[in-house]
DNA sequence: GTGCACAAGATTGTGAGCAATCCGTTCCCT
DNA sequence: AGGGAACGGATTGCTCACAATCTTGTGCAC
């Protein structure tokens, strides 16, 4: 099931959403997109069925496939039931995390220290990306890992919004070490804690300043 | 997308899967599938595809499919996803539940009470499931449910197994009482801890119990 | 007897075409 | 003018047929 073929276009279609080239509430016509990918209209619709499940676009019987707009509310729901896993996450890294994980972990947190000193806000960005896949990595919970996945694939169009807010960045940075210390200390509760309230704030700065999502006008 | 006739065969192909009639691990042609099911391959292969998705089946490329084979320690993490997804929903549910619907988790609670007493496990298990669906549609929170859903649809074929450990009905009781209380009390933190207390004992009640799946030789 | 190449059968993946359904428009009746 | 039924275009859902791929069984070399 799934060729090579039908993967492809599944995760360039994907792409598509993501990078905003197809709108939010924007209609996906089977064979308009078959013609935009190069590939057949079967294989258009096992991709659509698959992202339909992911949560990535609404379908409706006989009406297609829509890019699904995540409102505000459902942001915030979204954000809620990863902080949780990913809280679950930490704990589980805490315990079961080898040194060598460890090190990277630390490895890390140092380029994003780096980085916000700098003021290049992006690539902090990216280490924090890095870092939280890291933490996955280390808890070694494929559950939960894929359970984030599909969450943050949710979330794309939110993702740049909390980074850019003034001062965000230096808590932001407090709040990840203090996660990676207690992962590094092997304090299970801490860790998850600490998480929980880094995406905690994350959540509350959205939801301040966040009033209408990207892609509505 | 998915007309009617095809969402009816997902759902019969999955309590297929439940049910038990197909094993884990059993191969899933689709032609087969096809004829048992009176519908055509088309409609076989979307519900072998968002079974996929779901987690219930093993899909692999000109492979075809198999039911999934949860293992052990895949039903831990399963269950651990769960539990803090739940405490979630419990905690939601102590913020947003109406009287109304707390009066109706509790009426579900003395129901399981009088179950108990009566000593018919199987209702009182019935009522167990009643009670975390009330308590979830008590959060009204949707991406907290439908996660929950699909976790709960990989357990199936562990389910049956906690609630006849002895001992384990009363235990299961008082953690389904504190659960309410809290949330009757409005008190958020209790819910949640509570909730996660009760789903690890599941967990380490089942780790106890199990040292195989079902339907493994 | 063992291992490997190869062919035959079985099964999945995909393309083309058709029926079913939905949406927007027009036409008709009041 | 307004409301509603009916028509036409567009799009999805599905069937059928075929190509691509995997699996199994056979024969051959050693």
């Amino acid at each position: 099931m799934t060729s090579p073929a039908a993967d492809d276009a599944y995760l360039r279609l994907r792409n598509l959403i993501y990078s905003g080239e197809l709108m939010p509430n924007e209609r996906l016509v089977e064979a308009d997109l078959a013609e935009r990918l190069q590939v057949g209209r079967a294989v258009v619709r096992t991709a659509l069925l698959r992202l339909g499940q992911d949560g990535v676009v609404i379908l409706t019987p006989h009406r297609g496939a829509r890019v699904r707009v995540v409102t505000d509310a459902e942001a915030v729901e979204i954000l809620q039931a990863r902080a949780v896993l990913e809280a679950l996450t930490a704990r589980e890294a805490a315990r079961r995390a080898t040194a060598k994980e460890i090190a990277a972990i630390r490895r890390i947190l140092a380029g994003m220290s780096r980085k916000l000193s700098e003021g290049d806000l992006l690539s902090y960005s990216d280490g924090n990306a890095a870092l939280h896949a890291a933490i996955i990595a280390a808890a070694r919970h494929e559950t939960a890992a894929r359970l984030i996945t599909g969450l943050r694939a949710q979330l794309v169009r939110f993702q740049f919004r909390t980074i850019l807010v003034p001062g965000r960045a230096t808590h932001s940075f407090a709040e990840h070490t203090a996660i990676v210390e207690a992962i590094a200390s092997r304090d299970e509760e801490a860790a998850e804690r600490a998480m929980r309230v880094h995406l905690g704030q994350v959540e509350s700065t959205l939801s301040h300043t966040t009033r209408r999502p990207l892609g509505e006008s």
